[in-house]
Order: C-alpha cells, then structure tokens, then sequence
DNA sequence: CGCTTTTGACCCGCGC
DNA sequence: GCGCGGGTCAAAAGCG
C-alpha cells in the first residue's frame, strides 16, 4: 500500500474505511470503494505496531478494526485529518481520580468540533416485563482501569490488536457526547472493557477508559469483518448517529515521547517505578508482551515496523524491542 | 451465517 | 430508604 509512513495510522483507518460513512464535518466525499482485505489489513498492521510501541499494558496489541476506527471518529465528531500528537501519563489520582488502579494517559488536545445528530431508529430493546438474572456488578471501584485522554486528532484513529464490540451508548449527564461502551469480543468470558466519550471540557480530547484486562491472547486476525465494515447511512443531519462508534481508543499511541510524559505507569503494573519522564508507561507493554506472543504475531510486518521507528527516532524501536 | 451496531429497558451502586 | 445516573442486556436490523 501506498501510505505514507507519517499517516501510517491514519491512512491505514481512513483507507480502509473509504466507504464508511462521511467525515463529520459533512465532507464526505465520494466514497472510495471499500478495501480490499489485504489492504485493510496491512493498514491495521501497521497500527498495531505503532501503538503497541506505547499501550498501556492491556492496550497492546490489538486488532485494528479500520472501518470501526473511522465510525468511532465520526461518532465523536472528530476530524479524521488532523495530525497525530503525543500523550502523555499521569496518576489519575492528579486529576481527582476516584481510583487508585486508574491511569492517566493523555494527549495534547487539539482543535475540534463535534456536533451529533440522533437519528430515530426502529426500537430494539429489551421486551418489558422480560428479565435475566445478572450477576452481580463486580465493584467498579475496584475495576482496573486505565483512562486515555486522546487528543481529537490522534483520535479514534487509534485501535489495537483485540476486537471490540460495542455494547451500548448512554448519554452522559453534564456532557454533550454520549458514552460508547465496547467489550472484547475475542472472548465471550474476556472482561475488558473500554469506555469512550469525549471529554465535556475540552472538546478536543477524548477519553478512553480501559477497564479489566484481557484474559486471552491477542486474537489471531480480525475475527469477524462480517458487519465491521458496514456502511451506515449517511444521516441526512450530519449523522452522528450513524456512527456513533467510540474511538477505538487510544490505543493509538506511540509518539509516547510527548514532552510531558510525566506518566506513571499504571495500575496494574504497578509501575510507579516509573520516577521520571524516562520511564513512561513501556513496562506494562513488556509486561503484555510476556503475555502475549505478540512477536510472533507480528513477524511477518517487519517491514512495516522499520518504517516505523524511523519515522519515529527510533523511540519506537527502543519500546518495542523491550 | 456470523458478527456488529443501535438503542430502549433493566439493573444496581452511590450519594443524599 | 429513595432517587439518580451510569452500566449492561438483548432484540432487531444490517453488512459481507
């Protein structure tokens, strides 16, 4: 493919998307026809590699769900061209965080606008006075989570190697933009989660919370395409609604250098070892990728990962290489 | 056919 | 104890 190594993300979501719905600010223009698997997929490699560089423990190495990706973005109301900028992570506990196992990871935010639209649907739903049992709601509080802070730009563009599914979508009180709700879809007992909404204060940013963990390896490709890739109607309004996707998170990281990187690793990783700039958050990607075969996994990309780090001073190969 | 998205209903934790 | 709001479920619809 022909992407440049510099929208490698980008491209790689946006391309792969051709046909997926109109940017948000109503540019949709003639839709591309859609990619074909081999594209799509060197697209998605090339992400997974960028992003693994510097996830965040459980936000390594998942599946880049392109067309996914570029719904979230225009769910979000987010400006798909904008360039990519660099995160960075802090303790949640800095911005009043309710929880000791949160994380802080964000990116400079950058301009936005966002603007949804609902769309009357038919009306799904569960049928009244039908019920299921529901075990018990683990304690959120006690939940392992890590919050991404994503600037609109970077975007929904990021994505990782798991599959997620969205669950649901609430509006959240106090803020314009609705909630996604996405869950791993590798693995039906799998409990990772991830949260995605934009931040009401800074309309530029989005937040991706990740919570639980994956309790399976990376899958091994896009599982399921069948319904990924669908086109939504355009809505005549501008259509959020017909995307509403979640950013695929924020996974999308990888110029992890970002100046501030005053981060602390995380929660689960326990990592506050990290006691300066130096240390960011990597050692939880180390710690994934003794989880996951992760190498393995992306062998066959080599080319792919050496355009990267050289597009990257070789940060990136610093982490990866981990 | 298998999977995702959409979205109203239901459930439950938490604050008051 | 009550109400609010967030989180999850699941039917229906759509796509490849």
């Amino acid at each position: 493919m022909e992407c440049s190594n510099n929208d490698w993300d980008l491209q790689a979501v946006v391309r792969s998307c051709g046909t997926a719905a109109c940017g948000s600010d109503g540019s949709s223009e003639a839709a591309p026809p859609p990619p074909r698997p081999e594209e799509a997929r060197s697209g998605i490699i090339s992400n997974v590699v960028g992003r693994a560089a510097a996830a965040p423990e459980f936000l390594v190495g998942r599946p880049v769900r392109p067309a996914a990706a570029l719904r979230e973005l225009d769910y979000l109301g987010l400006d798909h061209e904008l360039p990519r900028a660099p995160f960075s992570i802090t303790p949640s506990s800095e911005r009043g965080a309710a929880l000791d196992h949160e994380v802080l990871i964000s990116f400079p935010a950058a301009s936005t606008s966002g603007q949804q639209l609902m769309q009357p649907r038919k009306q799904p739903g569960r049928k009244p006075g039908v019920r299921t049992p529901r075990p018990k709601r683990s304690k959120k509080s006690q939940m392992k989570k890590v919050v991404c802070e994503v600037p609109v730009a970077d975007g929904g563009v990021s994505t990782d190697l798991w599959a997620w599914r969205k669950y649901g979508q609430k509006p959240i009180k106090g803020s314009p933009y609705p909630r996604g709700y996405y869950k791993c879809s590798s693995l039906k007992a799998c409990m990772a989660r991830k949260l995605v909404e934009r931040s009401p204060a800074k309309p530029g940013v989005l937040v991706v919370t990740y919570i639980a963990e994956h309790c399976h390896a990376v899958p091994t490709m896009l599982n399921a395409l069948a319904g990924t890739t669908r086109h939504r109607p355009a809505s005549p309004d501008g259509g959020y609604q017909a995307s509403h996707g979640a950013s695929d998170e924020a996974s999308g990281r990888r110029e992890e250098d970002s100046a501030d990187a005053s981060s602390t690793a995380a929660d689960g990783g326990g990592a506050e070892t990290a006691d300066d700039e130096n240390e960011p958050p990597w050692q939880l990607v180390d710690m994934a990728m003794d989880e996951y075969p992760l190498d393995d996994f992306l062998a066959p990309f080599d080319d792919d990962f050496d355009r990267l780090f050289e597009d990257d001073d070789g940060v990136l190969e610093r982490r990866v290489s981990l």
